[in-house]
DNA sequence: CACTGTGAATTCCTTCACAGCG
DNA sequence: CGCTGTGAAGGAATTCACAGTG
């Protein structure tokens, strides 16, 4: 979240933010932002407030986001279609480096400057450096696309697909479910 | 989350579960699944669980999901179609009862059961009793259209673009950003 | 007997207040 | 003088331990 802020600041060429700005923009306090950006290691200058420039990379370099990381899409169904055309992974350093599909009318077929492959030949992104991969199956495929992502030694998931898996505890599963997402909002209307 | 959980063991024909049990599923442990359900009001029964079908529906009555509860989605880009035709909301009681786009090209074409609408009549959600609004739109373009959204008396919004939105106070706001979803893995790797 | 429900203890996170520096 | 950095205080969430019940 920080790293993101300090990213478009950056793009806005604003060279230094103050806590109490940072704080308005977030919707937090700035004592809370102090902490966590000294929490980073972040150097701000007293009197003047955080150098956005510095302290992205500073970020950066804590997420591991310093290097251009490459990331696998598994499926390549509409969602998938839309993540693989999503803008915002570019801000993060992430680049789609393979798309795979189990559709043979879908297998061959290009998106952006991916050639969707067929899921049988996943196990190729070892060769390839892989270690992130982007799940955009349905629920009912997500398990056993899973093991086999496990098998060629995948180290995190992001599961777009509403369902729990069972990974190894070496593998880190960050799951979204949209409609689970949704389902907090009516309890505040 | 516990709702999910709960509707895919009624799905399952699953009659009761245990704390120890579900604990395993969510990854979580016993007495903080206890103490959660036990805030919601939750009558287990001791020595066997807690009833699969009933726990579901305390908690469907305490996130107001008892009553289908229309959204509009705006944006019909390629994200947006992925939602339109996601199934999961029909689990949380959703209904995606209007779509709305600004691209001429779109506006008339069927998306399931919805004709897409032109962004420009965003107003009639009043009539037709919605809100809730999924945002699908780029980033470029949140800003103005939540602004529309808040004339039209909207009450919440999932927003899927990567940007911070000026709402009133009164308006609950969920962002989900999936490249910053994603940015959280590498740190674990 | 197995499992829930819950006060008490613990741990974690947030907020505060202010010293310290550019 | 303004804003950061941080120990201390306060508050919230988690975990524990066990009493209580079908």
């Amino acid at each position: 979240m920080y790293l993101r802020a300090f990213s478009m600041l950056k793009n806005a060429n604003q060279d230094t933010i103050s806590s109490s700005e940072l704080a308005e923009r977030l919707h937090l306090n700035p004592p809370q932002i102090r902490k966590d950006l000294s929490y980073f290691g972040a150097f701000g200058t007293r009197g003047v407030g955080y150098p956005v420039a510095s302290t992205a990379k500073q970020i950066r370099g804590i997420l591991k986001l310093d290097v251009t990381q490459k990331a696998a899409l598994v499926g390549a169904g509409r969602l998938g279609a839309a993540i693989a055309a999503y803008p915002g992974f570019e801000m993060f350093g992430f680049d789609i480096a393979a798309i795979f599909d189990n559709d043979e009318s879908k297998i061959g077929t290009i998106i952006g400057k991916n050639t969707i492959e067929d899921i049988a030949k996943i196990s190729i992104i070892e060769d390839r450096d892989i270690h992130l991969a982007i799940l955009a199956v349905p629920g009912e495929a997500a398990q056993s696309v899973v093991d086999m992502l496990v098998n060629c030694r995948i180290k995190g998931i992001l599961n777009l697909s509403p369902c729990y898996l069972e990974v190894p505890k070496r593998i880190k599963v960050i799951t979204i479910d949209l409609a689970m997402e949704l389902g907090i909002l009516p309890y505040y209307m």
